[in-house]
RNA sequence: UGGGCUGUCGCCAAGCGGUAAGGCAACGGACUUUGACUCCGUCAUCCCGUGGGUUCGAAUCCCGCCAGCCCAA
């Protein structure tokens, strides 16, 4: 009997691909796509994951590769684990990434959990990583793609040894024209569709009118100050901002300014000069460790704070169950609570967490 | 109502007789499964406070007026 697979699809090109792959692989495969949050709610978009465009396009594919087609509507789960968090998080000064935490609660947790009681054998996503057990060590390890480029491992580092062990991601050793061109070659709808981007939930852009209108408040002026408290300007709410950000401060000055701190004790946002953002320590709370059992011992690893950034090198140490001390080489640029910090070695995931 | 200074894009600011630099902001786009950063593009077209004058030609020179600032009273 074959073993059986449960294919997260989001209606994009790239789990329609890994779809098909696993059937090519020979598993009894089943499709499903999350429902995360109403269509009512947040209106339709084009370029976006899980919107009733994109149900469409995943049933037309699953119809395709000849496997049953589900959706699971998980959108008290999405509510309460990504949508509250991330509001919560921008009312306290902080930045999230919903995505990281989608994929910790939502496709590794909740979808995860369901598959083991349909009893299927795996969940696959069409992320791009690769998973890959490692006898020695006695552990799986989580690595980039193939395709450095499109890496997507960052925003898996909170996958456990037991989710890695029941998770497949096709995609880890493709390229993404490699994807699009398989997609094409068996007629998916979806073969040329924008990559997502952008918060799924937050529609047309200004996720700061989606906070607003999801919580009814309105978040108050407040003031510009510089380090040293000086009244600066006027900013439009504390949610509207995060460290390194130099557009909408409408700040005319003679050079560009940029957020330093956000301060929602007192409502007032710390700017200052570019070199005013660089630090060598960070401390991640929630951490999670994949390639090692833990780290009280100092390793050296490359690290990055948020996705789209090049690994630095690092000297990373546990400080208790919980946190994780990183002290960068060299200072890194607008390092920011609520973001998470990932370790490598090498093309191998270590771990990582939220900054605070 | 004596003297001095200033008035160029939303902000700052070049320009000093030859046909409006640049920075900031803003806007648009690229990049991107978060927010940012970054990059690219656009942004004074009978116009340089205003009305005259000189000149082939003025934001640039001259005169008047207006506005703001400063110093004196």
């Amino acid at each position: 009997m074959n073993k059986k697979a449960l294919i997260a699809m989001s209606g994009g090109v790239d789990s329609s691909v890994a779809a098909f792959l696993m059937t090519q692989a020979g598993y009894e495969c089943m499709g499903v796509t999350m429902k995360l949050f109403y269509n009512e709610e947040v209106a339709c978009r084009a370029n976006t994951c899980c919107s009733l465009d994109d149900v469409e396009d995943a049933r037309s594919v699953a119809y395709r590769l000849n496997m049953p087609y589900y959706v699971f509507n998980f959108s008290d789960r999405f509510k309460e684990d990504v949508i509250d968090k991330f509001v919560d998080a921008y009312e306290n000064g902080r930045t999230p990434n919903p995505c990281i935490d989608c994929n910790r609660y939502l496709k590794f947790d909740k979808l995860f959990a369901r598959a083991k009681e349909l009893g299927y054998d795996y969940v696959v996503t069409g992320h791009y990583a690769q998973i890959e057990y490692n006898p020695e060590k006695g552990r799986y390890l989580l690595k980039k793609a193939v395709d450095t480029n499109k890496d997507q491992s960052y925003v898996l580092y909170s996958m456990t040894q037991e989710q890695l062990s029941h998770v497949q991601f096709p995609l880890g050793s493709m390229s993404k024209p490699e994807t699009r061109k398989i997609a094409e070659e068996n007629g998916f709808v979806n073969a040329k569709k924008h990559d997502s981007q952008d918060i799924c939930f937050v529609v047309n852009g200004k996720y700061s009118d989606f906070i607003e209108n999801y919580t009814g408040k309105t978040f108050p002026e407040g003031d510009f100050v510089d380090k040293n408290g000086n009244f600066m300007g006027r900013h439009k709410g504390i949610i509207r901002y995060t460290v390194g950000q130099r557009k909408g401060l409408g700040l005319a000055l003679d050079h560009p300014m940029y957020v330093i701190e956000v301060n929602p004790e007192n409502n007032t946002v710390v700017i200052g000069e570019n070199e005013d953002l660089f630090s060598t320590s960070v401390m991640a709370k929630s951490i999670n460790l994949i390639s090692v059992p833990d780290m009280y011992k100092p390793m050296r690893v490359k690290a990055k704070v948020r996705y789209r950034q090049a690994e630095q090198w690092a000297t990373a140490v546990q400080v208790d169950e919980n946190t994780l001390k990183i002290e960068f080489d060299e200072p890194q640029r607008a390092v920011t609570k609520g973001q998470a910090v990932v370790m490598y070695d090498g093309d191998i995931v270590v771990g990582g967490g939220t900054i605070v």
